[in-house]
DNA sequence: TTGCAATTAGAATATTTGTTCTAGTATAAA
DNA sequence: TTTATACTAGAACAAATATTCTAATTGCAA
């Protein structure tokens, strides 16, 4: 992680990696069936570490999850720039490794009906455009605010809980 | 372009273009010295027709500017995947060709500059808070609002202007 | 101690892919 | 017609890098 996080993930290559670990190849490849497994396990770990605060929070506060997302990125800069900066592709870039599909889909099972739930309890419906305000506020605006600083190597700046703060208020307060 | 949009930036080899074009590979490096400078060239031609639009409405208003963002996307559905879909590290992978770098940094210079203008007129400043509140209005959110969509190959709903424009409003509208 | 499994080591292999090279062919101006 | 330039062709080359393989070595349980 500390080398995809300071290099880029076509940095890590097998060989920087097991040189980095000060191991020789065989062990990386004693360990992991390949190179793709190594980084769909690491990166999986992350977003369901990421999710399941994620969704808590949702339960309890819309905008309290929208606002924790900043703060997680803040308390875990190294993972947050895995998750945000690079696409999945980067990382993992052949099909999934078919031990790790039920995650994958329980991961975007969990945050759909987490949002869902959120809608219902929050509007009393759930329809198409509804979800995707509630996606919006909750979701790709707060990272959005969050990348353009990953990017560059800094943490958020606390303007960007105002912002996103206003955001989530005019975007949920819009549905009726 | 085409083949970028519809595999990837990692399926563009140069035997896969030439095929692709009906050509043989010693044509394409007669024109390109290089497969990074092809790409390069058509990224920056890409960003270049953006910007202009963007900085040009801008100039008069900050949110016809964020909603002719969704406009362009629109209508430039391919190009838009291009620019907001893959990392520019993914298409162009070593450093910027020299006879670029000119027209790289003026690129950022104007989008900066633009945006500076755009404070001062409207705010009469342009501090460092100011310009990051611009910058989010302006850019982040709108280019959040679509690229979830471009990467479903979908053309970005209606909903998405109402949400940019609410926002644009609640973020702007808090500068003093 | 003995024996088995886990691990180390890294050289060798295979594959993919950008780039070069050389020889031939078309085109258009003089 | 001549000639020079642009272009076609694609085989050959080189570099990078994931993966495999085999032989040693270590650690641990019986």
């Amino acid at each position: 992680m500390k080398m995809v996080v300071e290099k880029g993930p076509g940095a890590l290559t097998v060989a920087a990696l097991a040189k980095g670990m000060k191991a020789p190849i065989g062990s990386v490849y004693h360990r992991f069936p390949s190179r793709d497994v190594l980084l769909a396990e690491a990166w999986i770990r992350i977003v369901e570490s990421f999710q399941k605060e994620f969704i808590e929070t949702l339960a309890k506060d819309g905008l309290q999850a929208a606002l924790n997302t900043i703060r997680w990125v803040r308390e875990h800069p190294r993972e947050a720039r895995i998750l945000l900066v690079y696409r999945r592709e980067e990382l993992v870039s052949g099909p999934w490794p078919e031990h790790l599909k039920g995650r994958i889909a329980c991961l975007s099972r969990e945050l759909d009906s987490g949002i869902r739930s959120f809608a219902k309890k929050q509007f009393g419906h759930a329809g198409k455009e509804t979800l995707r305000r509630a996606t919006f506020a909750l979701v790709d605006v707060p990272l959005a605010a969050v990348r353009r600083h990953l990017q560059d190597g800094e943490s958020p700046p606390a303007v960007i809980d105002e912002m996103v703060r206003e955001t989530y208020l005019a975007t949920i307060g819009s549905i009726k």
